[in-house]
DNA sequence: ACCTGAACACCGTTCAAGT
DNA sequence: ACCTGAACACCGTTCAAGT
């Protein structure tokens, strides 16, 4: 064929095609995404540096859909809690995509306009030089939550003895994606309390 | 060669090896392992059904490696953090497991006894059907601060407006190991601080 | 500028051959 | 039972050739 009048591809395409590869068998390989897109494994190299790119593509398309809205000057503790909701939903929506973005250290983040709103909430609350510290800890949140979507239950675990603290509280909770999403929202509902009352301390 | 008298390899010194690798080199291969053991690639095959399965006892030695003392009667509070500080610090020691660890999906967990530990010193604590959410709260705010230790530093994006919240919240915090542990230190006390609330409420 | 097709290095795994 | 060495399928990447 040659070069063709219209390029093939597109970076955007490329991105495209390989999260939904991604999304339905749980990986990528160039081979198969050059096949899914009609082309020869080659042909990618004129669009992207290599594999590590498409990666990286794709972390940007993701943390590009955590939502970010304007931080309004009420309810830093609501803001915050809305801004990990949505980052571990951003990564739920994609449950494969989380032990890709966690086997490749990130090349560049630039999503800082979310880390701006994030830090000017937090400021405006009060927590001065727990600001770094409290993001940090919120995202590690994120992530160990997205990563536990993809984790195996612990209920799965063939050989429960009966009648331990364990297996009790296992019959006492859902299991699945219901437990998780539980999980997370009592985890979250823990971590804004704490905020709350070491704000309350700080400003006695 | 052929079969040698004694055998020149065991299982344990395949993972013993192997975690040595990757924590010199951030990896590890089979040939890249065959090497460092003296042998040959397909020899690694007479002990170990494939890669997976050394991932696997990676996993299992750093498990292995979280302390879990029996539990004491008293301070459930101080039990957990324990736990989770050790739970972290497994991880820490070999940096770069986690994001091999991350990458394939476990097969089989048994470390149940860990988990029996926790579970009766949730339940003595009062926590109920809480006691399952708690425990999955905890572990992923592990992992993810186990995540944390290996993710770039905010602070390293190059273009970095100046007088910005996020400019004061970096100039306000140390970098690198000392950030990290400093801020795990603070997302425990916060959820430990959160779980002290919710045992109150609860029992109100 | 962009696709092709051949080529290369490398990796994980298998298996018959040897003791 | 356990190591060897050849072999295979597969992957990521390069590059000269074509338009």
């Amino acid at each position: 064929m040659a070069r063709p009048h219209q390029a093939l591809l597109s970076r955007t395409q490329i991105a495209d095609v390989a999260l939904a590869l991604i999304d339905r068998e749980g990986r990528f390989t160039i081979p198969r995404l050059a096949d899914e897109l009609g082309v020869h494994p080659s042909s990618l190299y004129h669009h992207v540096s290599g594999r590590a790119e498409i990666v990286e593509l794709i972390r940007d398309r993701v943390a590009d859909s955590i939502t970010n809205d304007r931080p309004k000057p009420t309810a830093w503790a609501d803001y915050v809690a809305d801004w990990i909701r949505g980052y571990r939903a951003a990564f739920a929506a994609h449950p494969h995509v989380i032990t890709l973005l966690t086997s490749q250290t990130v090349v560049a983040d630039h999503t800082i306009a979310m880390y701006e709103n994030v830090a000017l909430v937090l400021e405006d609350a009060g927590f001065a030089s727990d600001v770094l510290p409290v993001i940090s800890i919120l995202e590690s949140y994120a992530w160990g939550a997205a990563l536990d979507l993809v984790a195996p239950e612990i209920a799965w675990t063939p050989d429960l003895p009966r009648g331990t603290p364990l297996a009790r509280a296992i019959a006492n909770a859902p299991i699945g994606r219901e437990r998780a999403d539980a999980a997370f929202e009592i985890g979250l509902a823990l971590l804004v309390t704490g905020l709350q009352e070491r704000l309350r301390h700080r400003q006695a």
